[in-house]
RNA sequence: GGUCUCAUAGCUCAACUGGAUAGAGCAGCUGCCUUCUAAGCAGCAGGUUGCUGGUUCGAGUCCAGCUGGGAUCACCA
């Protein structure tokens, strides 16, 4: 049973019945704390149906509902807002079906499918704070998606090849003395990032002396030895040179092993990988074979463009003039070839940074331009840098915050806390070790992905993530609290059934708002899904762990001596903890038993 | 310069897509642990929603203009 369903149909029964004509859209809301009631009808655009006063219109129609709806148990008219008191039979009986089915949360399944990409990282560098946002993120939407019945395909594209990574390779063939993880005990992508910051460090002192002899800034970039040895490199790797290929392969493997174990440790997956060193040279095919048609056009130069003046854009290059493919010409390829290789999915989901609005508004235009109906399903889950308080994060700058070390800081940081609360006494070694990673996580993930993900957010890492408030260990600590409830009540042999639960008739205040929070679960999940927005997901938990401590708090549990309301209460709790489980499993977030 | 985007409490963020007196957390101040976990609960204080107009029963939300951030506009990726 579906409560804000059914009332919708009661209204719009009770409008057709008084007034004889149908309400199209119905504006119903959540009731102001101040007021009594959980739902609250506007009845401002009815009055042009019931052509009576908005205070009218919704005493009429509250009325009706009370004699005929049989959910409704009083209202309240203030000024154009009717506020409904849903009966609380009907909200033990909400709760009783939520109770009963043991899928609640997930949608069946509807087999579809989609496809997410996500974290895309170049093999340079280790993974820093943009990179958890973009992983959270893209994790968490595809959880959704899983959520609501779709079958999910989660694929990152690995930029392994380019001048970034000859980069570190000319810098370690220079000053690297054969150091590898194993002799260095370095993590692999740290030990290539190392050589990344060598390079630009090289780079710089030689473009330097260069200016010094009077050489043009443009030129000494160019003329620099370890810049000619990085160019040099690329171009032995375009033709394959073996040494070159060989020493890519070791440096990026080592990269590999590095993010290995930052994604592990991140508890993000992925299905399928793609590397650019794979796909780099598709899509030119896709580009001629339109230049045929006529979507395309080509200059006097013989490169290749595609005017998009029509959708009040600019023209884009496709092919360069010697027939290369650029960046462009690249993703149009991949993508066709994702759809090849995922036949079923509908759609593609880019989890990449909003710098990059522009090129996925380009590329959508013209996969719908070459034909391609599942162009228009595809959506560049575009979110906002992470700022520090110095601004934007510039690896230049040494300002970077890296991803491992944040989460080993907020694990460390989770212990301490925990051990200082005391609550680790009875705990061995690897538990305390597996709560603190819990926490830690936790509230990292809760801190990136409780903001809108259009929006740019603002970290700052001299002021470490709390782990009070509104934050992802207070939900964890709200399921804790209530496992802690359900052990006992298995120990005293109270188990809910379902006979308890419909005779309940009397709720206390704090139970009707936890319940309506619990009802709203699917609606959220929705809502989240179509806003690409785990921040939904986040705040929905929040504000349903905030609701049960209140209830928590103004009653005790145990102290109830009517076995109705001590069993009902206990399955209120369970289906709480579950409810909290299955959302903070959608931000890729555990929740402890005790902590 | 063109296009896009953002601006809400001291700080970090919400506001169900146009609804009631704009809400949380942190920071500050007051209370509450012999009763299920105080990583909690209750309360106080904190706002001309960047500015100026407009649209209507009603605007943080829509429109125009301004101010101030950011992004983007390569035969780079």
């Amino acid at each position: 049973m579906n409560l804000d369903l059914e009332l919708r149909q009661s209204i719009q029964k009770a409008v057709s019945v008084l007034y004889n004509q149908a309400a199209e859209q119905l504006q119903l809301q959540p009731t102001n704390a101040e007021f009594e009631g959980s739902h609250t009808l506007v009845c401002f655009p009815l009055t042009r149906i019931s052509k009576l006063k908005p205070e009218e219109t919704g005493a009429a129609i509250g009325n009706y509902l009370v004699a005929h709806s049989g959910i409704i148990a009083r209202f309240n008219v203030v000024k154009g807002f009717l506020n409904l008191v849903v009966s609380d039979k009907t909200w033990a009986n909400v709760f009783a079906a939520i109770y009963a089915n043991k899928s609640y949360g997930s949608l069946p399944a509807t087999g579809k499918e989609i496809m997410v990409e996500y974290s895309s990282p170049n093999t340079n560098k280790p993974l820093h704070l943009g990179h958890l946002r973009n992983n959270f993120l893209g994790y968490s939407v595809a959880e959704m998606y899983k959520a609501i019945g779709y079958t999910v395909h989660k694929v990152q594209i690995i930029n392994d090849r380019g001048i970034h990574i000859c980069k570190s390779m000319a810098a370690w063939k220079l000053y690297g003395n054969g150091e590898t993880p194993q002799s260095s005990g370095l993590k692999g992508d740290k030990l290539v990032g190392k050589y990344y910051v060598e390079f630009d460090k090289n780079f710089k002192t030689q473009v330097k002396e260069l200016q010094e002899n009077g050489v043009t800034e443009a030129d000494a970039e160019k003329q620099a030895p370890i810049m000619k040895l990085a160019v040099d490199m690329l171009q032995k790797w375009e033709a394959k040179d073996a040494e070159t290929v060989q020493l890519w392969k070791t440096m990026n493997g080592w990269v590999y092993n590095g993010f290995d174990v930052t994604y592990k440790r991140m508890g993000v997956d992925f299905e399928k990988l793609y590397y650019e060193s794979d796909t780099y040279l598709l899509g030119k095919e896709e580009v001629l074979k339109g230049l045929e048609k006529g979507i395309f056009f080509k200059k006097d130069d013989g490169s290749v463009w595609v005017d998009l003046t029509g959708d009040g854009l600019d023209q884009k290059v496709l092919l360069r003039s010697d027939g290369t493919s650029v960046y462009m010409t690249q993703d149009i390829g991949t993508a066709i070839l994702r759809f090849r290789d995922f036949p079923k999915i509908e759609g593609q989901i880019y989890t990449v940074g909003n710098e990059q609005e522009y090129h996925f508004k380009v590329l959508f235009l013209i996969l719908g331009k070459l034909g391609y109906e599942w162009a228009k399903k595809c959506y560049h889950l575009s979110y906002g840098m992470v700022d520090l308080p110095t601004g934007k994060m510039k690896s230049r700058e040494g300002t970077v915050v890296d991803a491992d070390d944040l989460m080993q800081e907020m694990v460390d940081a989770a212990r301490t806390q925990t051990q200082e609360l005391g609550k680790i006494d009875e705990m061995s070694r690897e538990e305390v070790d597996d709560l603190a990673e819990m926490i830690g996580l936790s509230a990292l993930k809760f801190f990136l992905l409780k903001v809108d993900p259009k929006k740019r957010m603002m970290f700052d890492p001299n002021e470490s993530i709390q782990l009070q408030g509104h934050t992802g260990p207070f939900i964890q600590y709200t399921h804790a609290r209530i496992k802690a409830i359900l052990r006992k009540a298995s120990s005293m042999n109270i188990a809910a059934d379902e006979t308890a639960l419909k005779n309940v008739t009397m709720l206390e205040p704090a139970e009707r708002e936890v319940i309506f929070k619990i009802n709203q679960y699917i609606t959220k999940l929705q809502e989240a899904v179509r806003e690409y927005s785990p921040a939904v997901i986040a705040n929905y938990a929040y504000e349903l762990a905030k609701e049960y401590n209140q209830f928590y708090q103004a009653v005790p549990i145990f102290n109830e001596s009517d076995p109705v309301k001590l069993k009902f209460r206990i399955a209120f709790s369970e289906v709480t903890a579950n409810t909290i489980q299955k959302a903070m499993a959608l931000l890729g977030i555990r929740v402890p038993e005790r902590m």
